[in-house]
DNA sequence: TTAGGGTTAG
């Protein structure tokens, strides 16, 4: 029947037989043998009959490399061969090999029938819509499929505003042209436009109703997006689907899978599609047993697995910490892995901490996308590796990979953690440069970022300006709020979001109790403990640490003592701080021993106990510790202190002479000790200067990388300007009291991070209350 | 031979 369309002129002298085995033609080896029924009657190079033939391998799925082999074998393909190959490679996502050939078919002076350009129009994705005009001058711009593939292309690429003008120029319009625009005013977040038009519609279809549910769902609107679903005339698998995938990406995974429960109920068959949703949100509930029942139940229906499935399956097994199983999945889809498979096993790894099993399959991954550099880069920065994220995002810049919002969040956090301020500059000027949107999760690590790295107005500014703030937003202000000993704001920040009816949580809480025991504010402080429903072991922590600043020792080992949890060493620490603040030897023996038993290996335990010892003037002691320190093998244990300056991370370590610029910078530490000299200070009862000559004691209070880096910013920095001292910098009593002293001597304002806490020396003063 | 649904990163 279908070859009665064909002219008698392309019928060749066999072409009653060849119907007959054309009509034969339903599996891929009776689709070879018309093959070699062609090459028998020297037929397999004549336009028509191998225009068929691609067109059977198209629909009985034949190899590519087969199907090319035909292709190639004609050296003059005609409209038909080129046709239909431009329909195989539309059916396999083929674009760039469409556009390429639908070029070659122009050069050979070839005319394309009209059928050709929607398959054209989509493949060219953004620059389908470029076709338009050029359509307009050859009179095809009415084409109906064409107009149609037109308004699909505007609806995806935009100017959506260019689809409707087109859309209200058409005086017919199909089912297929108002679904295009109201899908496509969905892609531009035009929710008003796309119900008016939805309303005003005619004869609506499964689809348009699909659309609807899709579109809201999109929108985060699932109240309507449930309405439209609950109110479609007739529903097909795709609408359900729609409508599951709409739950699982908000995160209603619950939900979805309630929603499939009512599915298979209704008696509607789940497809490929329907799994792979119903996979991911078993993945979001740490549910694995029950997606391999569905998965089973769906198999015996004869549901199978696509790539698709397999991936989501794979994914929910690394989640769920089954990376062996995630790892089988991975190797066993060979040729069927997508970007996706290699960017949820990358992430599986770096979850799991394994760095270098990422990096390989990183290095291996044959097409790299921005979520692939974005699972990298998070890895890195929740694996402690704040640097190297920063290093890979410059790498990606480098590579010319646009970065999104996500790649941000990370490297903001990243300068953050590191309270690299100088970085965390250039990377706001780099989101503001390229347009890059933050939204809420967005905006909240900069307050982080900023909160970390001391800029309080920045924070406070950005937290002003968000249009919605969560906890987060909140918890991120109040814990910079803390880090300054700013109470009094901290306190106000809690009143404000209870007002706005955000409840504070328990991080919320250890915010503005460490900001309280920073200020010295304790009335405020056990007040706000006593309102809090159930204090975790971290709150117990911090009132302790509150109760002993203020000297309050006594009542703060009560507290320990009356604690309904068994203490860790957290608290113990806060009472040895307190000790060594108030210099009460006993209770700090007592605190010291306690976190002995329970982190034997932490050396910074015994520093605090030793520089107790220092500050009570008992150095017999601070020298019987750092015995008990070598025979416990404690003394190698020594951190790098980071500076940031110029966009750059600069380490230094005890002894330390790495650095391009060693040279100077012990130079500048020399001329510091011969002033601190001058100016008298070296008989009193501070070891700075002792520390400086004895390299072995040095090594034990851990001061003498920190010292490099503050004559490391004293080189670098202009005269008068803030010195920002980064990451690991313990300040100990001796580095305190030499920086205070550094302060003054240069006349300048020195900022140092003592882990989450920011202290300002001025003029041989600081801010914080402690008493040293 | 047109229009609706899918897996990954913060």
């Amino acid at each position: 029947m279908f070859l009665s369309a064909i002219s008698s002129s392309l019928m060749p002298q066999f072409s009653s037989h060849l119907s007959r085995v054309v009509l034969r033609v339903s599996n891929i080896l009776q689709l070879q043998q018309f093959h070699a029924q062609l090459i028998q009657h020297a037929l397999h190079r004549h336009d028509y009959w191998v225009a068929r033939l691609i067109a059977f391998c198209t629909h009985f799925h034949a190899p590519s490399d087969y199907i090319c082999r035909i292709f190639d074998s004609i050296h003059q393909p005609g409209v038909m061969v080129f046709t239909n190959m431009l329909r195989y490679y539309s059916k396999c996502g083929g674009n760039n090999e469409i556009l390429m050939l639908f070029e070659e078919m122009q050069n050979c002076g070839l005319k394309p029938d009209a059928c050709v350009y929607p398959v054209v129009i989509k493949a060219a994705g953004n620059g389908g819509v470029l076709f338009h005009s050029q359509f307009v001058k050859m009179g095809l711009d009415s084409g109906k499929y064409i107009r149609n593939a037109l308004l699909n292309a505007y609806g995806k690429y935009g100017p959506i505003e260019a689809g409707r003008l087109l859309f209200d120029e058409m005086t017919e319009r199909s089912v297929a042209d108002w679904n295009a625009i109201i899908s496509g005013y969905w892609n531009w977040g035009c929710e008003g436009e796309a119900k008016r038009l939805f309303d005003l519609m005619p004869d609506k279809n499964v689809i348009t109703w699909t659309t609807m549910v899709s579109g809201y769902s999109k929108m985060k609107d699932l109240e309507n997006a449930r309405s439209y679903f609950d109110r479609m005339p007739e529903k097909s698998v795709v609408s359900w689907n729609a409508m599951l995938s709409g739950f699982a990406q908000n995160g209603f995974s619950e939900e979805a899978l309630s929603l499939f429960n009512e599915m298979v109920s209704t008696g509607v068959t789940p497809d490929e599609t329907t799994l792979v949703t119903v996979i991911s949100s078993c993945s979001s509930c740490g549910d694995p047993a029950l997606a391999e029942s569905v998965v089973k139940t769906l198999g015996d229906r004869g549901v199978c697995l696509n790539p698709f499935a397999k991936t989501a399956l794979l994914d929910l097994y690394a989640k769920c910490g089954r990376l062996e199983m995630a790892r089988k999945i991975f190797n066993e889809l060979g040729v069927y892995r997508s970007s996706v498979t290699w960017n949820s096993m990358i992430s599986a790894y770096m979850r799991t901490g394994d760095i270098p099993a990422a990096n390989e399959l990183f290095d291996q991954m044959p097409k790299k996308n921005v979520v692939s550099w974005n699972s990298m880069i998070a890895g890195y920065a929740q694996n402690g590796q704040s640097s190297l994220a920063i290093e890979l995002f410059k790498e990606m810049i480098n590579e010319h990979i646009m970065p999104d919002e996500v790649t941000m969040v990370s490297v903001i956090s990243a300068c953050g953690h590191l309270g690299a301020l100088e970085l965390g500059n250039w990377v706001v000027n780099f989101i503001n440069a390229h347009h890059i949107n933050l939204s809420l999760s967005g905006q909240n690590s900069l307050i982080f970022m900023y909160s970390r790295c001391g800029s309080m107005n920045e924070a406070k500014l950005i937290f002003d300006e968000m249009e919605t703030r969560d906890v987060v937003s909140h918890n991120a202000l109040i814990t910079g709020f803390a880090a300054h000993g700013n109470g009094v704001e901290a306190l106000k920040l809690m009143q404000k979001m209870k007002d706005e009816g955000i409840e504070p949580d328990r991080i919320s809480y250890i915010g503005i109790l460490t900001a309280c025991s920073h200020s010295g504010m304790l009335e405020e402080g056990r007040k706000v403990f006593e309102s809090i429903n159930a204090p975790d072991i971290d709150h117990y922590a911090c009132i302790v640490d509150l109760l002993g600043r203020v000297g309050k020792l006594d009542e703060a080992r009560k507290v320990v003592e009356a604690m309904p949890v068994s203490p860790h060493a957290q608290v113990y620490g806060s009472l040895l701080n307190a000790c060594r603040i108030h210099k009460r030897v006993d209770l700090g023996e007592f605190a010291a021993n306690k976190l002995f038993e329970l982190e034997p290996e932490n050396s910074g335990n015994y520093i605090l106990l030793s520089n107790m010892y220092a500050s009570a003037g008992k150095w017999k002691e601070v020298d019987r510790i750092r015995e008990l320190m070598k025979t416990r093998g404690l003394m190698k244990t020594t951190g790098w202190s980071w500076v940031e300056y110029d966009r750059k991370i600069h380490k230094f370590i005890v002894g330390d002479r790495s650095h391009e610029q060693s040279d100077e910078i012990y130079h500048t530490l020399a001329e510091l000790k011969r002033k601190m000299k001058a100016a008298g200070y070296i008989a009193d009862k501070s070891n700075v200067l002792r520390d400086v000559e004895d390299e072995d004691k040095e090594e034990m209070v851990g001061t003498h990388s920190e010292r490099l880096a503050v004559a490391f910013c004293l080189l670098v920095s202009e005269q008068g300007t803030v010195i920002r001292v980064v990451k690991n910098l313990r300040i100990c009593w001796d580095c305190h009291t030499a920086i205070k002293m550094i302060s003054k001597l240069e006349k300048r304002e020195i900022i140092v991070r003592d882990n989450n806490r920011f202290h300002h020396f001025k003029d041989n003063k600081c801010s914080c209350n402690d008493f040293w």
